[in-house]
DNA sequence: CTGAACACCGATAAGACATCGGTGTTCGGC
DNA sequence: GCCGAACACCGATGTCTTATCGGTGTTCAG
């Protein structure tokens, strides 16, 4: 699971440039997430714009080449599924960021976190707690008493 | 402080793609974000590699005209300065990426920067928790307008 | 008033995404 | 076993963004 974010990763240190997906790719993976594995011709019907087959073959490819999906032939058609949830694409994404402000800076990243939550989803903040609370089941005693 | 982060905010939002910034655009942030306000060519000698001052000037003006910087004449030459914070470019690179991912699910968003944390920076969780609890007394009343 | 320092403009190149048509391969049905 | 449709694959094109620099015009300071 986090095998192959590792080596996304990886790819993408050391062409560095260009963390993020193209407008298309991204709802494709989101397709992808969404109605799980399938062909290029399903994702295109489920695609919104009515765009050629061919573009979807490409973008699809893209995503392929990028090692953010896995296809299989089926019949004489690939079936394409996601190699990362959505959170995992997100962790990458996350990891560039931290890598372009000049890394050991997760300090900003952390304070970005916290600004961005304020600023678009007061709402998340909750969720960001019981995260917290859940993944940090006891151990040590924060001296918060 | 972040008022300007929300126009900038808005005229990606307008503009809606390329979050992130170039590998020189980021060192010149960088180098404004710890020397303070400066003149190009003093950017250009703060900076590792052998760059022309036209190079530096350039993005500098490209910087100026995402509203990354401000720029205000001292005698013949532009001293630049730098808008944003650099939690607040993360907060902006972070509002993109949920916006890529289709907003409205910013559950992803914190999924991933939880797994972020864990995979490369499991000592910010302190630094999290820290935050979390300063930034919200206890039973807040959010009056946002 | 003059010249050096600087800004500004335009050109160029590389790289990425998006888009599609044409060509070749292959599987499934007959 | 053959044929056609369905599909993959290749290459071309267009646009956008960063990175890079040289030349030309402007301006301040001595």
């Amino acid at each position: 699971m986090t095998a192959s974010l590792k080596r996304w990763l990886g790819f993408y240190r050391r062409h560095s440039r260009t963390p993020t997906l193209g407008e298309r790719e991204m709802a494709i993976m989101e397709v992808l997430w969404q109605a799980g594995p399938q062909s290029a011709q399903s994702v295109q019907q489920a695609l919104d714009d009515p765009i050629s087959l061919s573009t979807v073959q490409s973008t699809l490819e893209r995503l392929h080449r990028k090692q953010l999906l896995e296809r299989q032939k089926h019949g004489r058609a690939y079936v394409y599924q996601a190699l990362l949830q959505k959170a995992d694409l997100v962790a990458c994404l996350l990891s560039d960021i931290a890598t372009d402000l000049g890394d050991a800076d997760s300090q900003a990243l952390v304070a970005g976190f916290m600004d961005y939550l304020d600023e678009t989803a007061p709402d998340a903040r909750g969720q960001l707690r019981e995260e917290l609370d859940r993944t940090t089941p006891d151990t040590d005693s924060p001296s918060r008493s």
